[in-house]
DNA sequence: GCCTCCTAACTTGTAAAACAATATAGCTAT
DNA sequence: ATAGCTATATTGTTTTACAAGTTAGGAGGC
C-alpha cells in the first residue's frame, strides 16, 4: 500500500511541491507538512531536499537562507516566472494523464454493474 | 513535454497496463497500441516487456505463448484473481492521489480569477 | 554540565522504473 | 537477397524516492 503510493508519487511530487510554493513562500520543513496536509504520505528528507535543489537548478524556484528566531536557519523558496510557466505546462500534462486514466477506469467499473 | 510525460508516467503505467489486460487478453505489441489509443505517448519496448514480466512475477497476470498465423509467436497475457484484487487497490490509491492533486490545482486556479 | 527532543538542511548508498539501442527471429513482398 | 513489418527480450544509462546518517541551533530536564 505504501509502496504503491511511492510509485504513484513519482512524477507528481515535483508538480505538487511547485503548486504549494506558488501560493506560499516557505522552507523545506514546512513544505513537507503542507504535503501531508494535502493528503500525501510523509515524504522523506532524502526526497524533499534533493527535489528542491533540482527545482532551483532548473530555475523554477529560488531559495534564500534566513535566520530563525528559534532553531537553525531556514531556506525559504519562492517560485520564479519560469516556474509559473512550467507549472501551467505541468497542470495541462497532468490533466491529460488524468483523463486517460479516468477513461480506462470508467470502462473497468462499467463492466461490474450494467454494461 | 515528452520528458514531463515520462515522469508523470511513472507509477501509473503498471495500473494502466493491468486495466487494459483486465478487459482483453492480449500480447505486448498490441498492449502498446492500446496504450496509445488510450492517450498515452508511445511506450518503448524496453519499458513494456520488463513491466509485463514484473506483473507476471508478482502473480497479477499470466502469459502463454501461442503461434501466430503470420509472423513470430505471441505471448498472450490475462489477468489473475490476485491481479483483480491489486487492480481495485490501485484504483483506490489513484483516486486518492487524483483528489489530492485536484485540491492543489483548484486552489492554484482560483487565485487567477476571483479569489 | 549533559542528555534528550524538536527543528532544519543536507549527504550517501540503494532500489525501482523508463528509455534508447540492440539482438533475435518469423513471415511477406519485391 | 534484402527490405519491411511483426514480435519478444536484453543491456546500459538516467532519474527518482527512500532509509539512514550527519551537522547544527535552541529549549527543557536532570
Amino acid at each position: 500500500m505504501s509502496k504503491l503510493n511511492t510509485q504513484l508519487l513519482k512524477g507528481t511530487l515535483e508538480g505538487a511541491m511547485l503548486l504549494i510554493i506558488s501560493r506560499e513562500e516557505l522552507y523545506g520543513y514546512v513544505l513537507n507538512q503542507r504535503l501531508q496536509e494535502s493528503g500525501f504520505d510523509t515524504v522523506s528528507d532524502g526526497t524533499i531536499y534533493p527535489a528542491l535543489q533540482k527545482l532551483q537548478r532548473e530555475g523554477y524556484i529560488v531559495g534564500e537562507m534566513r535566520k530563525s528566531p528559534e532553531g537553525p536557519a531556514r531556506k525559504y523558496f519562492k517560485i520564479t516566472a519560469e516556474g509559473r510557466i512550467y507549472l501551467q505546462l505541468f497542470i495541462e500534462t497532468w490533466s491529460r494523464l488524468k483523463q486517460n486514466m479516468e477513461g480506462l477506469i470508467d470502462e473497468n467499473q462499467r463492466r461490474y454493474w450494467g454494461k
